[in-house]
DNA sequence: CGCCATTCGGGTTCTCGTAT
DNA sequence: ATACGAGAACCCGAATGGCG
């Protein structure tokens, strides 16, 4: 750093060719600069200027040393002007982890959209259903479901997540359709396991419903998707995320039931490293994947 | 004689080693 | 980890001296 200044401190006598007009130039004395060229002479064992009390002029050497310390003070320019863009404009890489279910229905459909605004974002989105160490795994932001869990990282509320049961319609014309949750007793109930390793009890919101409801957990999986087959293949009720069963839901393969009796529970959470929402591309997308959950 | 680079002396800031 | 002191480095303003 402080061959930079005497780098741009001997560049301005030279131009000037006048230690005190580069001194104001620099806002320092005449003294000041004079010994700072005299040091930076020293050091190097060679003359750069050749001084009269009247007259400044370049040396051989101290000519071929302007030369080089102008490319040199150029490029250290457009350095931190380079970095200092990248500190306004979103850039880089971004690396995000979330489920396969908020992957595929929430953000890959949006994409297209987010490369158009941030072309100069190479976004990197990784779909993993297990629970992923952020700081471990150099992710940049996390989209998950349930709670926060990692108290070392920040937490973004983004949603609330509204569950869904469902069925196939060849199932409750056997079965018959559930009027209330107790009547899930007599079901066959398809639960789908948290990262965690935990079964989420199943909440209703009717008064009557006071007492747990007893649902049987005749399938248990580990993955959305083998529950909401079974459930398309007529093996029982389902409880799933909507915004996983809408699609099921519209085409007709799935069939909602007890759909007053459902509450929200648990909420969909965007994770993040702290300090890191200084990055101009976690801002920018962050403030593009906040809309698309509410 | 005026201008300007250099030198000098003194004050301030920084760095590094040592003690607690 | 922090505080302290010694020495180095740096800066400034004033004085000096040389050139045109």
């Amino acid at each position: 750093m402080e061959t930079l200044t005497t780098m741009s401190t001997f560049v301005r006598v030279a131009e000037t060719r006048n230690f005190t007009r580069a001194a104001r130039q620099l806002r320092t004395t005449a003294s000041a600069v004079s010994k700072s060229v005299a040091r930076l002479e020293q050091r190097l064992g060679v003359r750069l200027l050749d001084r009269t009390t009247r007259r400044v002029s370049l040396t051989q050497e101290g000519a071929l040393y302007y030369e080089r310390c102008v490319r040199i003070l150029g490029e250290v320019n457009d350095a931190e002007a380079e970095i200092s863009q990248s500190l306004t404009r979103p850039r880089g890489r971004l690396r995000v982890t979330t489920t396969t279910i908020l992957g595929l229905r929430v953000l890959v459909p949006q994409l297209r959209r987010f490369r158009e605004r941030f072309p100069e974002v190479q976004l990197e989105l990784e779909l993993e259903d297990a629970v992923v160490d952020l700081i471990a795994g150099s992710y940049d932001v996390a989209i998950r479901m349930g709670e926060p869990g990692d108290p070392r990282l920040k937490a973004r509320r983004l949603a609330p997540i509204r569950h869904v049961l469902c069925a196939s319609p060849d199932y409750l014309r056997k079965r018959g359709v559930p009027r209330t949750p107790s009547q899930l007793a007599e079901h066959d109930c398809i639960h789908c396991r948290l990262p965690s390793g935990r079964i989420e009890p199943w909440a209703f919101a009717t008064a009557q419903e006071a007492a747990p409801v007893r649902v049987p957990q005749s399938l248990v999986f580990n993955h959305l998707e083998a529950v909401m087959m079974v459930a398309m293949d007529g093996m029982g009720i389902a409880r799933v995320p909507e915004v996983a069963a809408t699609p099921a839901l519209a085409s007709g393969k799935l069939v909602p039931v007890l759909r007053e009796h459902m509450v929200e529970q648990g909420s969909v959470w965007l994770l993040w490293q702290p300090g890191r929402e200084r990055l101009p591309r976690l801002r920018a997308f962050i403030d593009f994947v906040s809309p698309l959950f509410r």
